[in-house]
DNA sequence: AATGAATGAGAATTCATTCAT
DNA sequence: TATGAATGAATTCTCATTCAT
């Protein structure tokens, strides 16, 4: 007696109910990224992230129980992206040439089309961060530096700080570039962030390299 | 003019009154200047704006018929500064060094704290820009190509579109720099960013100058 | 050309639009005091006030920015009639008996049907009280007090108060026969009260009485 | 019984895990009777009860289909403890005095701390009552007035009821002296109140009572 | 049967825009 | 024409209740 569950009123037939959590966790930050990307995070509506994710605006709400607890999930989650992709450099900041670590730099965001939306929108409008925001911001800039310098341990760390905060614009800039948006670009333009990327370290490190 | 202020019989206060409308229309600008580059955009509140601006909401209402309307008079008017910027700057492209000239592009918004923290806020967020703030962004991409050229006659014209997005990115990262907000920066940023634009414009344009 | 009214899409007919915004205040407070009284506070939705009110839920919040605020200003209208009413009181303490005194202070609120229910509500469920409504609290048991001293001068503050406890209490029993609810009581159970309310005033004041 | 608990391959944890039924409904009772006593009816959350019952929220509603019927539970075993005390007092009705039968009276409620803060929370607010709380309330004003007939035969039935309707409020006043909440007391009121209960009962019930 | 994840109607509150005065 | 009160759709978040597992 509850054999032909097609005819239960007319429940929305979407929900492959109670599949793997994760999963619908994994959904839900999905949508919340696009949803984000496309509108930025205050124009972005919890209602609207739901819908995309094909999840009820309660079941959104017992995973992330604030607005902000998604845009602090996505940070997180950026993070870890960023240390993979840092930790891989370093295991080749030795070997590579300066010019291979600027570009690797230069194009890590640009490799990660969907998340790297997202933190642009998340990194943009410079007030009103969440801790969580803030600290991802700092994480990012601190690795810059390591990696600097690994590649020129000659640069004394005030130094390494300044010209990380210019890494992590030129990375942002590439994420504009890339992934457009209603910004008119030109074709050539990520080619042109490439160049100057390169030409901005070679003559910035020229001296504090480790020319041994 | 104004003459029979007086004989108004029971005219509420002084203060607004009737400025002219021209008067009006700049307090309302420049109060939206401020409430969005506090706020950002779509945290502004038109309320806001009219208190600020001391002018009711109605009349705000009359000059701006929709919030988008004030972005875009915005701008207008920010289309303008950057004309007449531009427009000096080519006047000494001739005679200005290469590093005079990267100077003054870069730190062109750098010269304008109030104006220039509203258009970051207005050209924040890639989606959703109105066709106002499209032109506005290619319009100034366009000044910059032009004054490009005239330092470097030579430079293909795509080469030269090329570069200038790389330029207005620069420019955005100045403004972003200097107007700080909750993102951490390092006080040798600036300096830094002046750096890498010297540094890419004497590699870039190398062999395109007029050395005649 | 904007003659025929009605012929203007659906709009609801209700809103004399503009009336006197006392008059919508009025209407508002009136409303909150019923939807209150009847649901309780927790329960009333403001939605339903408005609706009760003939307001579109925008213009309640216009008056009212907070549902607390609606409470307190309940609360502020009842603190002038426990006010007005005790004044009354306190320029007849002099040459009333007890009895008249005693059913004065008792029948008091009764006399208030609309505002009166409310009150029970507003001064139920004694946690989670605003500022205000302790406030109120406070200040009718000082009235009752300061009423009572006039009555027997020589009655001692902290007895005063006690006793002024006790006659609060009996205010809002005597509200709760009178107004019911889904409460069962009796026919004389009002008379009842009065009459313990007499013996218990006569027997607590004795000797405390001004017998010039 | 209950003999192969541990064959269950994988239950989860040790703890709740099949109480028999009567311990889980207590605890969810007892609860429920916290929850409620804190926050008042409304406010109380099913979850939160569930939680502070160490019961999963749908072995809960397996008890308790609906919130009210919580609420109905709880009126239902007040019911039980008030028949008890009552038969307890009317045991002693004769020979007791008249003030100790007052006393107890009043007492009754304040005797039993965490039922009693229940009560006071289901009593609260007039309407919305259910059926069951509507029969509770009923029942106690009958006992009470069976408990004064037993003090006072002579008194007529109708009487009774009505003086079982004050001291049915004086009851909720002691809670409320005794148990605070937001509401300023004052030391003395308790006293005050079982004073006027005193006097009350003994100028009423002068003439009924069963002097043979 | 027992569990707790899932559901979605509904609550408070905001704000761009309109319109009576 | 100028004003600011009025409007109500939209937004974030809650919680009683259901139901797949």
């Amino acid at each position: 007696m509850n054999s032909n569950k097609a005819s239960a009123k007319s429940r929305r037939a979407l929900a492959p109910q109670r599949r793997n959590g994760r999963a619908r966790v994994e959904a839900v930050l999905a949508a919340a990224a696009a949803v984000i990307a496309e509108r930025g995070y205050d124009t972005a509506t919890m209602a609207e992230i739901a819908a995309r994710a094909g999840s009820p605006i309660g079941s959104l709400y017992r995973f992330f129980p604030h607005k902000e607890s998604l845009a602090d999930a996505l940070t997180q989650r950026y993070t870890r992206l960023v240390n993979e992709a840092f930790d891989a450099l370093d295991g080749q900041a030795r070997v590579a040439s300066l010019e291979q670590i600027a570009d690797a730099i230069l194009d890590f965001k640009a490799s990660l089309h969907a998340e790297t939306r997202v933190m642009v929108a998340l990194l943009e409008g410079t007030s009103g961060w969440s801790a969580k925001r803030r600290q991802f911001h700092e994480h990012t800039l601190r690795r810059i530096a390591q990696t600097l310098t690994l590649g020129a341990p000659a640069l004394p760390p005030a130094e390494a700080r300044d010209v990380a905060v210019i890494l992590l614009h030129n990375m942002k800039a590439m994420k504009c570039l890339i992934l457009g948006g209603d910004a008119p670009s030109s074709p050539g333009a990520a080619t042109e962030l490439r160049r100057m990327n390169r030409v901005y370290l070679r003559d910035r490190l020229a001296g504090f390299q480790d020319n041994a």
